[in-house]
Order: C-alpha cells, then structure tokens, then sequence
DNA sequence: AGGAAGATCCGCT
DNA sequence: GCGGATCTTCCTG
C-alpha cells in the first residue's frame, strides 16, 4: 500500500446511487501500484452509466454478456473494457445493490509516477495536464488493462483513495460519444471540475449543431 | 460465417 | 471539423 495514499473508499461508499456517486469521486484519487512502479491521480471528470434503462450503458435492457458481466457484479470493482481497437476504458461498477451501472472514468490530474505515464505513452515530452486526459489514455498512463478486468478496488493493487480537498465548482454536460442513445443522449450524467486543464474536452451538444456549449455550473 | 458499430485518439485541413 | 487506425464483440442470416 502506497504510504502517500493509505486510505480506500470502502464498497459501501460505492453502493450508494450511481449520479451522486459519480459526483463525489470528483477529486478522489486513483492509484495503481504495478511492477514498474506506482502512478496516482486526481479525478477530474466522470460519467453515470445508469443500466439497464440507459440506452448508452453496456448493461442497457439487462443484457449480460461475458464482455460486461462485471458491470452485475459487487459494487466496488473495476469494470474494463476495449474499444476501437485499440482503447481500453476504466469504471467503477457502482449503483445500489442488483442494478447493472457504473462511472467511466474519463480524466485524471497527474500527482504520483508522471514520468512513467510518459514512458508508457512514448511521449517523453508531453504537458503533465495532457498525460490522462481522456478515458483511453488515462488506462494507458496508469498501466490499466483488461487484467485488472473486474479487480476488487478494495485490495492493495488498483484503488480509490477518499478527496483529501474540496473540489472546485462541479460542471455538468451531456456523455461524450453517445448520439445514438436516444433521449439518454441529452441527459447530463457528465461531471468535471470546472477549469481544470486535464479534463477531457467540451462535449458537442446532444442534438445541436451550434459552437455555443450546452454546459452549465453548480 | 460475415459484417457493422463502437463510452477514442491523433493528425491534418 | 474530419477521417483513419485497429480489433473485439455481438447480432443476423
């Protein structure tokens, strides 16, 4: 266990409802001490998948397969899965008790093992705030795959350390990359940490072809 | 057996 | 803003 990070969200605090709980991992921590060493950072930006109503949810009308199982699993486990080919993603499977949902992680705010994230991004000259921000790229700087697929966060490899300051103003938005889901496309299940220059990007208004941002503040 | 789509990222225009 | 990379998964026939 990393001496700079002793404490873990404990399952319960993950059990809660799947929108608060995406809120409030804002400013918590991700640690992951692997072999070649230990990368840590703050969360900046989430995503509430709210299964199986959700028609963007992997978990959408109770469909389990063996790609998403974990997402019907304990509360508290890392929930991963590949994309386009070449992108692996990261979420915590929360939610209350019997309900497939989770919160994709989309962005970090680098603070522990920052020149190892840039080794294993072959970017050694790359900008701290750009080394995990957005979902793919955050798995790879962390050293997250589909190994760590249904990983119990509780243990002592891959885990959440509780917010040790008060976020900044949270923001919400529409989901990124989910036009096809129906009226859930509009719905604002985005939380990030207002100005922070390691979140992702701005999301494209769902159903709006207009440059004006469809964010708002609270 | 085959095909289409996908919770992305990067580089170029 | 747009398209290409790249491949697993799932659905259809």
């Amino acid at each position: 266990m990393s001496d700079r990070f002793p404490c873990r969200l404990p399952r319960e605090w993950f059990e809660r409802r799947t929108l608060i709980v995406a809120r409030d991992l804002i400013g918590c921590v991700l640690v992951h001490e692997a072999y070649d060493g230990i990368t840590a950072g703050r969360i900046v930006e989430t995503e509430a998948y709210l299964g199986p109503r959700d028609r963007a949810a992997h978990s959408f009308a109770g469909r389990q397969t063996e790609r998403n199982s974990a997402m019907f699993g304990p509360k508290g486990r890392a929930y991963i899965y590949f994309i386009y080919g070449m992108h692996w993603c990261f979420n915590v499977v929360t939610g209350p008790v019997g309900l497939p949902q989770a919160v994709l992680i989309r962005a970090l705010e680098p603070l522990c093992g920052l020149e190892i994230m840039r080794l294993r991004l072959a970017q050694p000259q790359a900008p701290a705030h750009s080394l995990c921000r957005g979902p793919g790229k955050l798995c790879r700087a962390m050293g997250i795959t589909g190994n760590l697929y249904g990983a119990d966060l509780q243990g002592d490899t891959l885990y959440i350390a509780p917010r040790t300051d008060q976020p900044r103003r949270i923001a919400t938005s529409p989901r990124i990359g989910i036009a096809y889901a129906g009226v859930f496309a509009a719905k604002p299940w985005r939380f990030w940490e207002d100005g922070n220059p390691c979140v992702s990007r701005h999301p494209r208004p769902a159903g709006v072809t207009s440059t004006r941002r469809n964010t708002r503040t609270m």
